[in-house]
DNA sequence: AGCACGCCGACT
DNA sequence: GTCGGCGTGCTC
C-alpha cells in the first residue's frame, strides 16, 4: 500500500520508474510527454527521426507507432531526440505498443550487425520485428471450464460435455474445441454456460509455452558424451560469452550432448535458442527435445502460422518461452535473458542467405552472444574451415565426440579409379560398384547411391545442331526432369514441357539427354538390379516435408534395398540397415576455381560416407573418381580430417583468402544488359577508397550466373588484409556512383563462393 | 517503402 | 489545352 501512496504522490516528471535511481534523479531511460525522442522506423529511410514523446511518456527502446507522411508506421525509441529539425514540423508519437521494450543489448546487436553487413538499420529493424500484430493490445479469447453447479436437466449431449471437461481435468477449452471434442453443437455449451454449469472465462490469446523441465531426464550418456556434456554445462555456468566447437558425426550423440547445455541454461533461469538449417529436420528434432524436457519448445521457421509467430515473439519477449528451436531468423527474436545459442550443422551453407538482409547466421550468432553474455555451441560433423581455424587459434573451445555407439566405426573408405573401369558413356555405375551392391543385396542389406544432381539429365543436347536448351530468363541450362515430364531451370525454378523438336534447328527427335541426374541413375539401377526395390530420394520429388519424412522412415524400416539420393540424404537421417554408400561422382565440385570447392566436397563426401554402417555393422564407402590422387580425395580416404583442414588452411593462408584475409562480393544487377558492366567498370576505376586500406578490386566480370530472372548480373570482388577496415572503405567506395532506379547493388561480406 | 511533385509527349 | 509517363525528393 505504501507503493500506491508513493506513486500517487509522484510529480508530473517521472523520477523513480527505475528503482535503482534515487527519487530525485531523473531516469534517463524514460521520456516524459512532449520530450523529444529519436525514433528508428522500419521504413527504408536510414535516419533516426525526431518525435515528441506521447502522453504518458515512453521508455527508451519502446516499440511505438509514429506518423510518417500520410502513414502510421512501426518504430523503436532509439534515444533522445537530436533537436536539429524544424520544431514546428515535429509530430508526436501516436502510441506506445504493447510489447516489451527493446533491450540495449538488442540495439547493440542490430547496430553492429548492420555495420558488419553494410545493411541499413531500417532493414535490421524489419528483421527484428517479423511478427504480425506486434502492436495489438493484449486480446482475450473466451474459454470454458467446468462449473460447480449441475445443469437443471441432464441430456446425453450435456453429459458428453461435462465428461470431456472432467477427462481433461480442469483444462479450459475454446468453444469450437469443446464442441468438437465432445461432439455436440455449440448451442449445447452455450446452454450449459447460461446455467453456470460450465463457466465462461477470458483468457489471454497468447499463452506462455509449456514449462520445460531440465531434470525430466532423457537417454543415459556414454562416458565420452558425459564428459562432453559436463564441459558444455560448465561453460554455460560461467554465465559469460564463450564459443565451443562441438564435433561429432551423426550418431555420436551430438544432439543429446548439447541438449545438456540447454538443460543447464534452463536451470539457470535463462533462455536458450537452437538454430537448425532445415525445416525438415525440426519435426524429428522437436520429438527429441520433448523426450529430454517433457514438453515441446517454441518452433520458429517460415512455415509457422502468423498467430504462432506473434505468440512466440511476445512470449520470447516476456519470458514465456524458455527454448526456441528455429531457423536462422530466430536469432532476431527479442530474448530477454538469452544464455545459450546452439548452431547445429554450423557448416551448412544455408546459414548464409538473403532474407532481406544478407547475413551469415553462424557469425551473427557469435556476435549476439558476445554482446549479451551467452554461450555458443557450434555443432557439426564436418565444421567449416572458419570455425576450425578459430578453434585452432584458441578463440573457440574444441570438443570432439569420438564414440559412436561405444566403438569408433567409420566406414571403410575406398576409391574406385574410374580410369580402370570399362563403362559405356551413358552409364555411371561401375562394375566394381555393381559387384559391391550385389553383395549387399545377397546379404539383405541396404545400399545408397549418391549423386548430387537433381533431375534426369543436366544437359539436353540437340544431336543435329549441338544446341543446348537453356532457360529463357537465366544463363543456365535447363535440366530434364522425367518425373515431372518437364525441363526445369534450377536457378529460377522456371519450367517448360519437354519439346518435340530442337528449338534452334527444328530437327525432330534429335534431342538427347547428356550426363547423369538422380532420376537417370535410378533408371540404370533398376536395369542393373531388376529384383531389388529401388527408391529415389530427391527434394523435388515429394510434395511436402511430411511426405518426405514418411518415405525416409519407411526406408529406415527396410522398405528399400537400394536408395538413390541427392544431397538430401547427407543430412542426418539414420538408416540402420545401410552398409554401403557409393558416391557416383566424387570429383563433382573439385573442378573450377571456387576456393571453397575442396571444403564443400570434403564435407559432403564425409557426411555421405558417414551414412554407412550404423549400429553394429561395419560399413563401406566407395568413391568413384577420375582423379584418385587429388589431395581432397586422398584426405577423405585417409579419414584424416585434421590433416585436410591443415592443408586447406595452409593454402588459404598463402592465398590470403578467408579466414586469413577478408573478402567482399559486389553484385550489380539490372534489366539492362550494359548498365551493370558500365557501373562496375567505373567502380573498378575509382578504387581510391579501397587502395587507402590496401584492398584490391577484381572485375567486373559476369556473375557466376550472368542472368537470373531476366536481370543481368555483374560481379566485383574485393580482397583485403585480415585487420583492414573493409566495411568503412566499401561504403565510401560504393557511395561514389549514382545508380539508376532499375540498378541494384548488393554487397556480400564474406561471400560463400567466389571465383 | 509510399506518395507527391513536376516536367515533357500524344490525345479528346 | 490536358492526361499521364515515371525520374526526383521527402517523410520528424
Amino acid at each position: 500500500m505504501g507503493w500506491t501512496l508513493v506513486i500517487m504522490a509522484l510529480p508530473h516528471r517521472n523520477h523513480s520508474r527505475n528503482p535503482f535511481h534515487g527519487a530525485d534523479v531523473p531516469d534517463p531511460q524514460f521520456f516524459d510527454h512532449g520530450d523529444l525522442v529519436g525514433v528508428l522506423t522500419a521504413q527504408p529511410l536510414d535516419r533516426i527521426l525526431d518525435y515528441k514523446a506521447p502522453e504518458g511518456g515512453c521508455h527508451l527502446g519502446a516499440f511505438v507507432e509514429v506518423p510518417l507522411g500520410p502513414r502510421k508506421v512501426l518504430g523503436v525509441v532509439w534515444g533522445a531526440g537530436k533537436g536539429d529539425y524544424d520544431r514546428a514540423k515535429i509530430r508526436s508519437v501516436i502510441r506506445v505498443l504493447d510489447a516489451a521494450p527493446m533491450r540495449d543489448e538488442m540495439k547493440q546487436f542490430l547496430t553492429r550487425a548492420a555495420e558488419y553487413t553494410l545493411t541499413p538499420m531500417s532493414a535490421m529493424l524489419r528483421l527484428a520485428t517479423r511478427a504480425p500484430g506486434l502492436g495489438d493490445p493484449p486480446s482475450m479469447k473466451k474459454v470454458f471450464r467446468l462449473g460447480q453447479v449441475a445443469p437443471d436437466r441432464m441430456t446425453p449431449a450435456r453429459a458428453r460435455v461435462i465428461e470431456t471437461l472432467n477427462d481433461y481435468g480442469g483444462l479450459a477449452f475454446t468453444l469450437k474445441e469443446l464442441a468438437e471434442t465432445a461432439d455436440v453443437s455449440t448451442s449445447v455449451i452455450k446452454g450449459l454456460a447460461a446455467q453456470r454449469a460450465v463457466l465462461e472465462e477470458d483468457r489471454p490469446r497468447d499463452l506462455p509455452f509449456p514449462h520445460l523441465d531440465p531434470d525430466h531426464s532423457g537417454k543415459t550418456l556414454t562416458g565420452d558424451q558425459q564428459a562432453g556434456a559436463e564441459a558444455l554445462r560448465a561453460g554455460v555456468r560461467t554465465g559469460q560469452y564463450g564459443t565451443t566447437l562441438l564435433r561429432g558425426v551423426t550418431g555420436s550423440g551430438k544432439t543429446e550432448v548439447y541438449l545438456e547445455a540447454v538443460a543447464e541454461c534452463l536451470s539457470q533461469g535463462r533462455q536458450a535458442l537452437v538454430l537448425l538449417p532445415e525445416i525438415a529436420l525440426t519435426a524429428e528434432f522437436l520429438t527429441r527435445v520433448e523426450a529430454r524436457f517433457g514438453a515441446r519448445p517454441a518452433e520458429w521457421h517460415s512455415g509457422v502460422t502468423m498467430t504462432e509467430r506473434r505468440r512466440i515473439w511476445k512470449m520470447v519477449g516476456q519470458g514465456g518461452a524458455q527454448l526456441v528451436v528455429g531457423a536462422r531468423s530466430a536469432l532476431f527474436l527479442p530474448f530477454q535473458n538469452l544464455g545459450l545459442i546452439v548452431v547445429d550443422e554450423e557448416h551448412d551453407t544455408s546459414y548464409k542467405q538473403e532474407d532481406g538482409v544478407l547475413y551469415n547466421a553462424r557469425d551473427m550468432t557469435v556476435l549476439r552472444a558476445s554482446i549479451c553474455g551467452a554461450r555458443v555451441v557450434l555443432a557439426s560433423a564436418t565444421p567449416s574451415l572458419e570455425s576450425w581455424a578459430n578453434a585452432e587459434a584458441g578463440k573457440y573451445d574444441k570438443l570432439t565426440l569420438t564414440d559412436r555407439f561405444g566403438v569408433a566405426v567409420m566406414p571403410v573408405m575406398k576409391c574406385i579409379d574410374m580410369r580402370n573401369e570399362s563403362l559405356p558413356s551413358d552409364r555411371w555405375i561401375s562394375p566394381s560398384l555393381q559387384r559391391a551392391v550385389t553383395a549387399r543385396l545377397e546379404k539383405g542389406e541396404q545400399s545408397l547411391l549418391f549423386i548430387n544432381r537433381r533431375g534426369y539429365a543436366p544437359i539436353t543436347l540437340c544431336r543435329a545442331c549441338g544446341h543446348q536448351i537453356g532457360c529463357d530468363h537465366c544463363d543456365a541450362r535447363m535440366v530434364e526432369h522425367r518425373f515431372l515430364k518437364r525441363l526445369v531451370c534450377h536457378q529460377c525454378g522456371e519450367s517448360k514441357p519437354m519439346p518435340e523438336k530442337c528449338p534452334s534447328c527444328e530437327a525432330e527427335g534429335r534431342l538427347a539427354p547428356v550426363g547423369p541426374g538422380v532420376e537417370r541413375l535410378t533408371e540404370e539401377a533398376v536395369a542393373l538390379f531388376p529384383d531389388a526395390r529401388v527408391v529415389t530420394l530427391s527434394s523435388d520429388m515429394y510434395g511436402s516435408a511430411r511426405a518426405l519424412k514418411a518415405e525416409i522412415e519407411a526406408i529406415a524400416a527396410g522398405a528399400a534395398d537400394i536408395i538413390i539420393g541427392t544431397q538430401l540424404v547427407a543430412k542426418g537421417h539414420n538408416f540402420p540397415q545401410l552398409t554401403l554408400v557409393g558416391v557416383i561422382d566424387a570429383d563433382l565440385g573439385l573442378q573450377g576455381s571456387d576456393l571453397r570447392a575442396a571444403e564443400r566436397t570434403f564435407q559432403l563426401m564425409r557426411q555421405v560416407a558417414g551414412r554407412a554402417g550404423r549400429a553394429e555393422r561395419q560399413g563401406e564407402a566407395l568413391l568413384q573418381s577420375y582423379q584418385p590422387e587429388h589431395p581432397v580425395i586422398r584426405a577423405i580416404l585417409a579419414g584424416d580430417e585434421d590433416g585436410f583442414w591443415r592443408a586447406e588452411a595452409g593454402e588459404r593462408r598463402h592465398a590470403g583468402v578467408p579466414p586469413y584475409g577478408r573478402m567482399a562480393g559486389i553484385i550489380l544487377s539490372s534489366t539492362d544488359p550494359q548498365e551493370p558492366f558500365d557501373v562496375g567498370t567505373e567502380l573498378a576505376r575509382r578504387d581510391g577508397p579501397l587502395r587507402q586500406i590496401g584492398a584490391k578490386v577484381f572485375g567486373p566480370a559476369p556473375a557466376p550466373i550472368a542472368r537470373i530472372r531476366g536481370r543481368h548480373r555483374v560481379r566485383l570482388l574485393v580482397t583485403a588484409d585480415k585487420g583492414a577496415p573493409l566495411q568503412a572503405a566499401l561504403s565510401r567506395w560504393v557511395a561514389q556512383v549514382r545508380l539508376s532506379p532499375q540498378m541494384r547493388l548488393a554487397v556480400d561480406i564474406d561471400p560463400q563462393s567466389f571465383y
